[in-house]
DNA sequence: AGTCTAGTAAATGTCTGACATTTCCACAAG
DNA sequence: CTTGTGGAAATGTCAGACATTTACTAGACT
């Protein structure tokens, strides 16, 4: 893999950063692949050598990539990646082209987790939870209607399953819930929705939401299950 | 808050960064105060201005720290701080002295977590899953009758509870499970176990481990809470 | 007096060139 | 076959100058 096929860039080291960092979770690159050296990169995008260490020293602390001295940039496997760390999580932000691996890997991490963050969010939700969930639900629903609404509709979405951690009251999954909302929203974005699935799709999150407002612990561990056994058939993983 | 009282450190700029980030997590800094300049930094440690600088930048990556240019550099408020970061992970090995809301957080999130990755763990352990979780076992057994071996009884432990993480095979709960050992360990530390108690602490994780091996899910789910209900019992939540 | 506007100081951010260190490889000596 | 020695190539480090941002101060004008 080289650079030639990525865009060019604009602006200073975050922007390098983002770029490299997206073309390496988009699997341009195979673990143990040698990296461009720095002087290369720097060439290629006509920036400074700072810049260009600066962008890979962000990538190394995000486990992407490997660097010695003398042996060059490698590509670290899946398995390193630091994917709970908050440069990763913006990085993937606006992220389409995942790696299948890595969708299926989060898709499976949700559907093992949400079930029981709903749990908790029916026992810890109080007032503002539940209105900050019946906001992103509406939201949804009044986003169904139009083809055009699509982005705008996604945003309601995670808006949702956003709250949903929230409603836990427990920090590490409320910071979880935050480092997934770009995971979530490509999982979004993947399944694109036609209008029949998008009804069956909005009565199983009302199923979430009238699940936790009547703190039924077992029915919000159910219906989150079966919001996903939905995200499952539009992601195409099962049918 | 000067830097005075810090020991001095000796090596590149990831012990210096270590340093500044225990003394911050140490409470030695409040939220708002204004961090001491680079180049008093580098004076101070005798140190380039470019170590400073990289150490600086792991701190600001982790959240700790805000820096603008002309301003200066700031302490951001607590929960500013990227708490899933693997930095942070690293720089918490080692601190005893958590805060007991954090303590009770990371508690009740492993409480809901890890029976979900033990039963995951049950469907999907391959060999060398089983190995680990046997090796650390047995570790566990080895080390618990003086109470010398005190800290190697807690590396076995914490090795175990990786090995529940890894064997689910899923690469977000991995990176969980790798996250949460610093805490583990910290829970650890906090619960001294008395012998009797550590006999009982000893039967449960058996009981995960032949849960495991039998690729029984449900029981693993149990065995997993009995676990975590003997370590609330230690550490004085529940009794 | 109040307010706007240079102007200055101080801090972080950036660039550049040179040098240090590590790693790998080739090639020759023993 | 082993060992060592040298050079090439990559990342790591340093030092200095300069750029940029920010906050503050001192006047000038209304």
């Amino acid at each position: 893999m080289t650079l030639d096929t990525l865009p060019s860039h604009q602006g200073g080291a975050e922007q390098l950063a983002r770029l490299l960092a997206q073309a390496l979770l988009a699997g341009h690159w195979q673990p143990g692949d040698v990296f461009p050296r720095e002087l290369d990169i720097g060439k290629h995008f006509a920036v400074s050598r700072n810049q260009v260490r600066n962008a890979l020293t962000s990538l190394t602390a995000a486990g992407l990539l490997e660097r010695t001295a003398g042996r060059g940039t490698r590509v670290r496997e899946m398995g390193d990646w630091h994917l709970l760390d908050p440069l990763m999580s913006e990085w993937m932000t606006g992220l389409v082209n995942l790696d299948p691996q890595l969708v299926r890997a989060i898709y499976a991490f949700r559907f093992s987790a949400e079930p029981v963050v709903a749990g908790l969010a029916a026992q810890a939700a109080q007032a503002e939870d539940i209105e900050r969930l019946e906001s992103a639900f509406a939201g949804m629903e009044s986003s169904a209607g139009s083809v055009k609404a699509r982005a705008e509709h996604a945003e309601y979405d995670v808006a949702f399953h956003d709250a949903t951690y929230r409603a836990s009251h427990n920090l590490v999954w409320r910071q979880m819930g935050y480092l997934l909302r770009p995971s979530i929203m490509a999982l979004i974005h993947r399944s694109q929705h036609r209008t029949d699935t998008l009804d069956d799709s909005l009565a199983r999150h009302r199923q979430v939401l009238d699940a936790i407002r009547n703190r039924d612990t077992s029915s919000a561990e159910s219906a989150a299950r079966e919001v996903l056994r939905r995200t499952a058939i539009d992601l195409g993983i099962v049918n």
